[in-house]
DNA sequence: GATAAAAGTAAGTACTTACTTACCATCTCC
DNA sequence: GGAGATGGTAAGTAAGTACTTACTTTTATC
């Protein structure tokens, strides 16, 4: 009767903004949601009532789809580390690359493609980074699956090259620390600390570029290299 | 009459836990105790009553020394990042090895000293953390009073080092960015993600050396440097 | 068009939270 | 030794918080 027909704006009328959804619907708008609130506000700065308000509907549905607030929280993951537009498997994306022994590709494309995930999904890491904070299972389970893959895909691939030949001595792990930390360090900080990006402005694929510049090559130039070549420990 | 002398640790002597102290030395203790659980939990994560269990007082005694939480949290910034064991400013730090164009040394011992903070102090990479997701002000704070600084010193030397034909010409920023990348992602993962250092278990020092060697050389045996030498647009 | 399942809500409950009030205890110093 | 300042508490309060209950509306289906 005194229902007002809730419709907020008319520019965007292919979805009915609170009108009746289908429970799937419904339940994925909620997920959605709330991934955004999570990501800007932390699991326990968010309240179930904020959602639901968000989602134009009455607490009680949040909770008719999601049993308690950790059970959203626990499908947010998986949706997140699961489903959706998640990191491409690197084994794959990088298989040419590797087959081809095109070094510059293979960590290039690693570069590039993670900043671009950052750019893309800046929840994501700001998500993770709550977990990790609040030692929530998320951190540990996006680190064993995830994190640990890469370091043991790029780390075969480095020891092959060393074995070639090709590589330095150096330790594979702190060598894909070391690019992961340029890498993951360039987002935060555009994610964080510099959204402005008054420091450093360059597109990804640039700074995919020079971080592998900086890997591959050092910063020496070949005349000057070691200046203090101190003998080094095993 | 009934007060039993709680003292609930004979080992430690020398302070006499819950009894009465001074007001600025019970400020102080709270003060403490207070960076330990806003680092652990975050500021939302953390309650009054938690703060002032630990610290064997009621409630109200923190209430008395911190108007709200909101100025106790305002206070732990000003502690942490104005007084105390703070980063020594790399001006004084390298000034030496900067004076000598020791390229290693200059960045060997930012890094080490880097990690040597994050390792003694994790307290503070986490509440920096928890305030740059909750978008408070020590997040700015730090951003404008110490990483600025840290990239135009470097910023600085990097560019007096290119014009001495020693460095190659790569920005300046991006350099100082891969650095800073390395190390602190080394300490974000020594702290947060793998603490029991399954990964990569080396000292700071080591740390420090492998980064610089990286940073200083690259990865590539002399004989192969760009393989695919693209060219360049400024 | 009756019916039953599903979508939705208003108004709770039990508990926690930041913060307050009104009062007691213990020093200090003349 | 008493008086005023200071360290300290017990027991609140009002506004959240996650979660529930009992109920109404919509919609697909026969």
């Amino acid at each position: 009767m005194s229902k007002q027909p809730v419709v907020t704006d008319d520019k965007l009328p292919q979805v009915a903004v609170s009108a009746r959804m289908a429970g799937e619907e419904r339940r994925l708008q909620i997920l959605r949601i709330a991934v955004r609130l999570f990501s800007q506000r932390g699991f326990r700065g968010t309240t179930t009532k904020e959602i639901a308000q968000a989602a134009g509907v009455s607490e009680a549905m949040v909770f008719r789809h999601f049993a308690t607030k950790q059970e959203l929280y626990a499908a947010i993951l998986d949706h997140k580390a699961c489903a959706g537009e998640q990191f491409q498997d690197p084994r794959v994306m990088l298989e040419e690359a590797v087959r081809r022994k095109d070094d510059r590709a293979v960590f290039e494309t690693l570069a590039c493609k993670a900043l671009e995930h950052h750019d893309r999904d800046p929840e994501f890491q700001r998500l993770l980074l709550h977990s990790a904070l609040e030692e929530h299972e998320l951190a540990q389970m996006f680190w064993g699956r995830t994190v640990l893959q890469v370091y043991e895909f790029l780390g075969a691939y480095i020891r092959e090259r060393q074995q070639d030949g090709a590589f330095r001595d150096l330790s594979p792990n702190v060598v894909v620390r070391a690019l992961l930390g340029m890498i993951i360090h360039h987002s935060l900080n555009n994610n964080l600390w510099d959204k402005q990006r008054t420091l450093i402005d360059i597109s990804n694929e640039q700074a995919a570029r020079e971080f592998t510049d900086i890997l591959l090559n050092g910063l020496l130039t070949s005349g000057n290299a070691r200046t203090a070549p101190k003998k080094r420990k095993k």
